[in-house]
RNA sequence: GCCCCCAUCGUCUAGCGGUCUAGGACACUGGCCUUUCAAGCCAGAGGCAGGGGUUCGAAUCCCCUUGGGGGCGCCA
């Protein structure tokens, strides 16, 4: 059975190279029907912290790359924190095994110079124990030995024992190193696959040799290229926001975001670049992923993602919006879309046409929730201020009262005759409207936008407006 | 410094020795639609890092150079 797992160490939010290197062992999992292992690799005590641990749970969640094993929903290789393993004297068993059988040593230090080793032995050392030194436990590394494994990503590789060298696998504190920790817990959760950022590409020679030194079967290895900034240089906050956190708050749907992730150094099956990862899992193959570096371009992003904001069934949009309100806290207007679910999915799918995120949804939309939306200064300045704004209000409000048909046809005929009248020019007069009905000088269509908001709604609007423009004028 | 990985438009990618005057997508430019535009449609500009080989023939294979990235921690 196939076995994957994602190891994030709290020390930071998921960040979006995080996120991929998730979603391919996601991804490979689901495919073999296999199981997704979450393991907190929290063994730096100085930087790992649980609300670190809590925010990337959340994060991940909310992407959808839920995970059989892990420390929230156990599983039978628990417990999934390496604190927590290294408490059960995990790590301090196997270490102590390799002791034993000579492929490493404790080393002792200096007590007033901690930099400084007194010497190497294979006994426990105790007395210095006692005596409050340091000690760790150091791998000993093999000479001359050529150390081959094979990379899903790299093809075959090799290196020498000797450009690695020996290696701490035990610190004083107690606790292992990642390099010693990463080993005995993949094995130990019968790990059999794992994908994880190409930075970890000289790593696994140290890893394959402690495999090795204990007789343990390989798993399967994949180093994934990195995500890079636009200079090139590793994506950092320096390039924009990287925190899947944040893409969230922007209002990045989680199935645009993971199909930009999948897109990034990904061969595209005939073309085909807007899918859906979830429904697409079995198209997932490892050899479709480039092995290059690869660029984050958030222009793209949102493009994809406007893609699915306009693709999702307008039902789901409508309940995802209303989350996406809570999650902002805007919970005054998430009651009104509630209320009105009907008129709130006619809103939206206007609306929708013209933006590419769920924060750009929010703008546009508000305007057709509430009544008090506020009027752009463009707006005012150009069409309110001017001398034509009151007399245009007060004929729209005539027509409009004895208006009937409130089809988007029947809206259009309003707004043409209106037009024909001549007050102002064309386009004057329908961004006049516009702006009265909506406040924006930048909306969905106008005769939609009226056929959506309806009789009451516009001409209280007009009303509003037409005071509004006698009190500026 | 040592070890490792990578190299097609600005970006992501197709290409796996001839079908390449190098195809697609984002971005860009122009146009169309039009009541607005941040949506849609159409068109255009833009690239095989450089140098050696191999071959009848190279973006495709080999070598070198250059460039970019990674690792060499009691960080992960």
């Amino acid at each position: 059975m196939v076995r994957t797992r994602f190891a994030p160490s709290p020390t930071g939010y998921l960040h979006v190279g995080g996120a991929r290197t998730a979603l391919f062992n996601w991804l490979f999992s689901k495919r073999e029907r296999g199981k997704f292992i979450l393991r907190i690799e929290d063994t730096d005590l100085e930087r790992s912290t649980r609300e670190y641990e809590r925010s990337i749970t959340e994060s991940m969640k909310w992407l959808g790359l839920t995970w059989d094993e892990g420390p929230d929903v156990g599983g039978e290789h628990g417990p999934y924190r390496q604190s927590e393993r290294k408490e059960k004297g995990i790590y301090d068993e196997y270490a102590e095994k390799l002791v034993g059988m000579r492929k490493a040593v404790y080393v002792v230090y200096d007590k007033d110079d901690r930099e400084k080793e007194l010497l190497e032995t294979f006994e426990y050392p105790e007395s210095y124990i006692q005596s409050g030194h340091d000690v760790t436990i150091r791998f000993k590394m093999p000479r001359r030995l050529k150390i081959e494994f094979h990379d899903l990503a790299k093809g075959d590789m090799e290196f020498s024992s000797d450009d690695v060298g020996d290696f701490i696998i035990m610190k004083s504190n107690g606790f292992p190193t990642y390099n010693f920790a990463v080993v005995v817990d993949d094995h130990l959760m019968e790990v059999t696959h794992i994908f994880r950022g190409d930075d970890h590409l000289s790593n696994t020679p140290k890893q394959i040799a402690i495999y090795r030194s204990f007789g343990w079967e390989l798993p399967t290895f994949m180093h994934i290229p990195l995500i890079l900034g636009r200079d090139r240089s590793p994506l950092s906050k320096r390039h924009g926001a990287t925190a899947v956190d944040h893409f969230r708050e922007e209002g990045y749907l989680p199935e645009g975001l993971l199909n930009y992730l999948a897109l990034l150094g990904w061969r595209v099956v005939e073309g085909k670049e807007i899918f859906n990862v979830f429904e697409n899992v079995e198209d997932f193959d490892t050899s479709l992923i480039s092995n290059k570096n690869v660029i984050f371009d958030y222009e793209k992003l949102e493009w994809v993602n406007g893609k699915h904001l306009r693709m999702i069934e307008i039902e789901n949009l409508c309940y995802r919006f209303t989350e996406y309100l809570s999650y902002l806290n805007m919970n005054d207007l998430r009651e009104v879309v509630e209320k009105d679910k009907i008129y709130s999915m006619e809103v939206l799918n206007i609306c929708r046409e013209k933006v590419n995120t769920m924060k750009q949804l929010v703008d546009i939309s508000i305007p057709f929730f509430v009544e008090s939306y506020d009027y752009e200064e463009r707006y005012i300045e150009d069409y309110l201020k001017k001398e034509f704004s009151t007399s245009i209000l007060k004929r729209a409000i005539e027509k409009f009262s004895e208006n009937e048909d409130w089809s988007v046809e029947g809206c259009e005929r309003v707004m043409r005759n209106l037009a024909a009248e001549k007050i102002a020019s064309k386009k004057k007069t329908f961004q006049l409207i516009r702006g009265a009905i909506l406040g924006k000088l930048v909306t969905p269509g106008l005769f939609i936008s009226l056929s959506v908001l309806g009789k009451g709604k516009v001409l209280r609007r007009l009303e509003r407006t037409l005071e509004l423009a006698r009190s500026v004028r």
